[in-house]
DNA sequence: GACAGGCTGGTATGATCGTCCTAATCTCTG
DNA sequence: CAGAGATTAGGACGATCATACCAGCCTGTC
């Protein structure tokens, strides 16, 4: 039943990500991550001290996975603005989720901005640097260098708003739309 | 130092606006609540039976001074495109503290977004409905009528968006220039 | 001026929170 | 196979949570 001697750390990883998603981070408590897992408290305890641990090990595994498929990306295409297609269609393929659940980046970091602490409110917008800066360096190729940052802010903030639009009503049509817009604007760079 | 007769009521929805905004829904207490009117527990628990109820009528002020902004803006200006306007230079000089705590709606849908209950959900996306059909009835004197809807959750997105930006990385300047992209967008139109 | 009903204050309660401790078990090394 | 160190299980801790109850206090009415 129990899992096979060192998965068990990141099954802790897995569920705490998921659950953090779904039901927000404050909202999730240890109980349920037990539940999630059948995992005993006292063995989450041995390899978190506390659910802040857990929230920091969630965070960079996030950012791994961006990093890893931001590279991927840089791998397989070429062309900029192949890249930045790429990055508006994870938002069509992600869909479903960005519907149920808004987007992962965005509420994390919603969430956290509420809180007073500091140091996982700076991790968590390290996720938004990742695609600010891989973003940036697209457009930088594209047009002005010099408005780069801008441009990727802006396009991080027009997905981040699809994403909560789409969330809030439910509405994979507006995403559709949106998306459409936005690779549009891409073409005319 | 206790409040005058009759405001009691006014006192605890006012507070827990200004806590629920600040700190989100979930992190705020009836503690916080009770030291920050000075109003005792008991007495809160007179008014409101749970807490779900001060979120409600949270939420219900909210949506007046809402709909009260817009009929003022209705009757003071005539021309559709100045009250679109007048949408996102609410963005703009309300700035300092969406930097600090985001999009009041915003977050506050993000957040009960994560939660299973449905009530609370959806009379806070009726605030979204507030602007959106507000915004959908000056896109419909301007361009073609079918699609003012669409037009008014783009703009409505591009709004959140900016705040969602504009609060993780607290730029005055993001906002400023993504304003005046969407002033220039406007008079497009 | 007394009675009633809303208002106020303080405290109690059971549940749940994150955290911690320890004993049992496993696994690898010598 | 013996012993050590890592891993696991399970329960206990105090704090805090939302909620509930109750005893006084106003305040307006007859």
């Amino acid at each position: 039943m129990t899992s096979q001697r060192g998965h068990t750390r990141d099954d802790i990883v897995e569920a705490a990500r998921t659950l953090f998603y779904q039901r927000g981070y404050t909202r999730t408590s240890f109980s349920d991550i037990v539940s999630h897992t059948g995992i005993q408290r006292g063995n989450i305890y041995h390899y978190f001290k506390t659910k802040d641990d857990i929230l920091d090990a969630v965070i960079h595994q996030l950012a791994n996975e961006y990093r890893a498929a931001l590279s991927a990306w840089d791998a397989e295409l070429p062309d900029p603005k192949d890249r930045l297609r790429r990055f508006v269609q994870m938002v069509m393929s992600n869909r479903d989720n960005l519907i149920r659940y808004g987007c992962p980046v965005g509420s994390l970091n919603t969430e956290l901005g509420k809180a007073a602490a500091c140091a996982q409110r700076e991790s968590a917008r390290q996720l938004f640097d990742l695609f600010r800066d891989w973003l940036a360096e697209q457009f930088s190729t594209l047009t002005d260098p010099q408005q780069a940052r801008s441009l990727a802010l802006h396009l991080l903030g027009r997905t981040e708003g699809i994403s909560l639009m789409g969330h809030v009503y439910q509405d994979p049509d507006f995403i559709r739309n949106e998306i459409e817009m936005l690779e549009k604007w891409i073409d005319t760079l």
